[in-house]
DNA sequence: TGTACATCAGTGAACGCGCGTTCACTGATGTAC
DNA sequence: TGTACATCAGTGAACGCGCGTTCACTGATGTAC
């Protein structure tokens, strides 16, 4: 990494915990470059204004949460066999990870985002969206695969229960943070697992086989 | 009303749609008098300083939305029979009056403290979290009837599930705002409800029918 | 290998503007006698 | 009913501070010949 970039993640890094703890406005260039070691001008350097800085997060979020839910779920398909254990392993998995974090998950950038959107220019706003419909396409693309091989208990929409992961580990975080009990996401994960589980896993009793 | 509480509501109304809007600091108190028709002194004159207005507006919402509650699971109660006919009427009623609201819920300002908590002092910071353990008692509490009633399919925590209850909207009013989509809470609250018919109803089949 | 130039990754000082808050004051309404 | 006083619901001007952004500059590294 040559020098420039790794100031660069450095401020990225700073500022995102701030923005997570205060929201965007709140959060100062002079306190983001404190954090840095760098002066403010170094900042814009490598941001042309704030919004620059939320827009990189969001793309940053977006390309980390990728690489980290295909390795989840392709570790999830190796353990089980077929899409509908892949996908239960794969949440399992999830709130194992999140249980590791001994101070919790620090938050979304998406959620800050949605709710300051009028903070935003055009680009920041629609990359926001990306992030979920990327969320959306990959959990929808699993769920066809299972229903293709398994009956639906109940018959509800796929692109709404996709979006239900992303909801539930949102909704997971905002409850965790209000509370500051940590364990709450990988709690409310697991719950969703429970869901996808007799929803779709034929013969479900309490020890849980499947087929 | 007297003349005084009149205008501290319309302060905290304007107030509110702009917080949901842009957050907490983002929000200026210049722009909050100017919708609200008074002068900048005319709002420290009913609030001590910006973060007595967090304050407040965090215990209207839990006032007002303990009503809300009260009504809706009120009337669900006399719709249905049973603990577990109450919760999935509930739950239904609560989608359908999120549909009602052709732009969408505009969002929960304990989500907004939530993520930006470093902002506030300790009263507010419990506030906000008096408001989340109050949806869990509430819920908490309708589901042990339920467990009274019925078997459970999946053995899960009831403090977890209740909690799932506010996870579910608050992640729904997330992903809603992130995407512009209003229909997505109505829809993550129906999803809610068939884990719940999932969970304790028996013999549930297309037709769906209790006991 | 040496020199000239370009690019990279910043520095430091200055800018004007808007912010939250304070303070002395005021006109309208309510209450006591 | 009239008068005196208190309280309510504000106004208007001023405060100092921190904010995002600009701009002219600079030292270190990379590249061409």
């Amino acid at each position: 990494m040559a020098r420039g970039s790794e100031t660069r993640s450095k401020i990225m890094d700073v500022a995102q915990d701030a923005i997570l703890a205060k929201g965007f406005e709140a959060t100062s260039i002079e306190e983001i470059v404190a954090g840095s070691e760098i002066t403010r001008s170094g900042f814009f350097y490598h941001f042309p204004d704030k919004n620059a800085l939320a827009h990189a997060l969001i793309e940053r979020h977006i390309e980390v949460e990728n690489e980290l839910f295909d390795d989840l779920f392709g570790r999830a398909a190796e353990l089980g066999e077929g899409p509908l254990q892949t996908m239960l392993i794969g949440l399992k998995l999830m709130a194992e990870m999140l249980d590791d974090m001994p101070n919790g998950h620090p938050g979304c950038i998406v959620a800050t985002a949605a709710y300051q959107n009028r903070l935003f220019n055009r680009e920041v706003r629609e990359a926001n969206k990306r992030a979920v419909l990327g969320w959306r396409t990959r959990f929808r693309a699993m769920f066809e695969d299972i229903v293709a091989n398994h009956d639906m208990r109940d018959n509800v929409d796929l692109d709404q229960l996709a979006d239900m992961v992303s909801a539930v580990i949102e909704g997971g975080l905002t409850i965790s943070r209000a509370l500051d009990e940590p364990p709450i996401t990988a709690q409310q994960v697991r719950l969703m697992q429970s869901y996808v589980k007799l929803l779709f896993a034929p013969g479900f009793g309490p020890a849980g086989r499947q087929r």
